[in-house]
DNA sequence: GCCGTTTTCGGCCCGACTGTTTTCAGTCG
């Protein structure tokens, strides 16, 4: 899949661009750059049929621009931008306040290419000569490299929402407050996240204000303002707030929650219709049609009501204007959790404990998967401490009333594509996860023929962690994924959506990708703690964003349903 | 550079805030 790497490319000439005066080549290129990172096909594919200019937003010019990618691996035009300005944008772009204009006139004024030439120039006091440039910016520069150097990367959602929650618990705490709301990538449930955004309502944006600001979570004071302000957490997490009217708390709501490009394409619909649409409400003429909540705004364009996870502009504004959009999988959907450790093998809790954790989750049942023989790091259970959990399991079960308890195993699939616990064994358990835990850089082929040959084992139930990825950490493995997908729906092998904040493996496209194949998923929370079955919002958020559907989630179905499922 | 139920030319989302400005450019979301 070359896709990645051909948005890549079209998204560094924007930015390169960004640096000339011609704003809406950028956006040309930013826009061809959506599309194909969105696309659940290879470009290479498309481009095969001829059907590049075919993609929305990709004309002649640009398509030109991918066939030269995917044939020399890159483009003329991209490499004489980069010899014309050799500076790391990237870098420089994380500094708060430094632009892409900016960036320009400090490159070709001072020679900056990066964090280093820049930290020098702003000690020497060079950076305040320069035209438009003060004292007060060059100091303001100065301290955002550090922050820049320090928190170069975005924060993990399952990091960050804890922390949302607790700051809008505290705003909701106050009496002048009346409407608080997480917006932006968390509301999304986007993987990672930049920031934290919150608006409110209050008849009182003074107080509000003040009290934000003064929080003892507060470090610094970025921006404040009547109607904004943005502090940096002393976590390092930058924190924006927004005071609305009541009457146009949807408009902003749905605005600050974006995406930006969804955002510009409700735009683009309400012009076409004659209408306005701004953060203070979707106006006719001067008059407000539509404000209060966002349910009127999208009913009042002729739309159906998008949910946020979906608000990314990978076709759910067609869907939703066609009545088409899916009906995703909600929390309350999720009758078991099928990926559980214990201090059996590397988990903290007991096992009794795990279960009572999932009991009062209100789950019907739950599958105790351990780590096998093979993964010795993980306390990996042979095959007689297995059976001997199994019977402790029976004995749970005979005792419970409220929770079925599935026996189970999380077992290694080795370097040659075999498990690493017998046939005969594993036909004794009710639900075998599988999944690779090393040599995940073994080559292309050989971990996809690995993966392949163990879903084809028919004691297999479920491929968990399909990817192998470590957000911030580990790149998804280079497995063939059509290839995987195809098998998986072929054997009936359901492919988890891993909760764990690191992991959300798969991601929300390769969920898209794996429906569109057929396939059916299971949301686990491979909890290994009590504490870490809380993650499976997570991954039912992640699911959403793939846009799965209950139907499509076999751990939603009752135990009956479920039981068999698996046989089939 | 892309696009077309007013268009093949003339549009392309827009408001808040800051700093360096004598009326606005740059950045951010």
């Amino acid at each position: 899949m070359l896709n990645e790497k051909v948005a890549k490319i079209l998204n560094s000439i924007a930015d390169y661009l960004e640096m000339e005066d011609d704003f809406f080549r950028v956006k040309a290129y930013r826009q061809a750059a959506h599309t194909v990172e969105v696309l659940t096909t290879d470009i290479e594919t498309i481009h095969q049929e001829g059907k590049l200019i075919k993609l929305p937003g990709i004309g002649q010019h640009i398509a030109g621009k991918i066939e030269e990618i995917i044939e020399k691996g890159t483009a003329d035009f991209y490499e004489k931008l980069k010899e014309k300005y050799p500076v790391n944008f990237e870098e420089l772009r994380g500094v708060e306040g430094l632009g892409p204009k900016t960036i320009k006139l400090l490159y070709q004024e001072l020679g900056i290419k990066n964090l280093d030439d820049l930290e020098r120039e702003a000690k020497r006091h060079h950076i305040r000569r320069l035209k438009g440039m003060g004292d007060k910016k060059e100091k303001a520069l100065l301290e955002n490299i550090v922050f820049a150097r320090k928190f170069r990367s975005r924060n993990l959602l399952g990091e960050v929402m804890p922390l949302a929650e607790k700051i809008k618990k505290r705003i909701e705490a106050l009496p002048q407050s009346r409407k608080v709301e997480i917006v932006g990538s968390i509301r999304r449930r986007k993987e990672t996240v930049g920031d934290i955004d919150v608006l409110v309502t209050t008849p009182q944006p003074q107080d509000i204000m003040d009290y934000f600001v003064s929080m003892d979570l507060v470090g610094e004071i970025i921006v404040q303002g009547p109607s904004k302000s943005t502090v940096r957490l002393k976590d390092g997490i930058e924190c924006d707030i927004r005071v609305f009217d009541e009457e146009v708390f949807g408009a902003a709501l749905m605005y600050f929650t974006g995406s930006k490009e969804m955002n510009v394409e409700m735009r683009k619909i309400s012009i076409s219709r004659g209408m306005k649409l701004s953060e203070y409400g979707l106006f006719k003429k001067e008059k407000r049609v539509a404000g209060k909540k966002e349910e009127d705004i999208f009913h009042a364009l002729e739309m159906d009501y998008i949910p946020p996870e979906l608000r990314e502009n990978r076709g759910e504004v067609e869907a939703a204007q066609k009545g088409e959009l899916p009906l995703l999988l909600k929390v309350e959907d999720i009758k078991g959790d099928l990926h559980l450790h214990s201090n059996w093998s590397d988990g903290k809790n007991t096992l009794e404990e795990m279960v009572l954790g999932a009991i009062f989750k209100g789950y019907e049942y739950v599958a105790i998967t351990e780590h096998t023989g093979s993964l010795k790091i993980a306390n990996g259970l042979g095959e007689e401490k297995l059976m001997q959990q199994a019977r402790e399991i029976d004995r749970l079960n005979d005792e419970l009333e409220n929770i079925t308890i599935l026996k189970g195993a999380e077992v290694n699939i080795d370097l040659d594509g075999r498990l690493d616990i017998r046939d005969e064994v594993l036909q004794e358990m009710d639900v075998v996860v599988a999944a690779v835990h090393s040599g995940l850089n073994q080559g292309y082929f050989d971990l996809t023929r690995r993966i392949v040959t163990a879903m084809e084992n028919e004691n297999v139930d479920i491929l968990a962690h399909p990817t192998g990825r470590k957000l911030q950490k580990r790149k998804e493995s280079e497995v063939n994924l059509n290839q995987i997908f195809d098998v998986a729906q072929e054997t009936g092998t359901l492919l988890e959506v891993n909760s764990n904040p690191v992991r959300l493996d798969l991601r929300d496209m390769n969920v898209k990708r794996a429906l569109e194949h057929g396939c059916k998923l299971v949301v686990n929370t491979d909890a290994h703690s009590q504490n870490q079955l809380n993650n499976i919002q997570l991954g039912v958020g992640t699911a959403r964003r793939g846009w799965a559907q209950k139907k499509d989630v076999v751990n939603t179905l009752p135990l009956k349903g479920f039981l068999k499922a698996l046989k089939d």
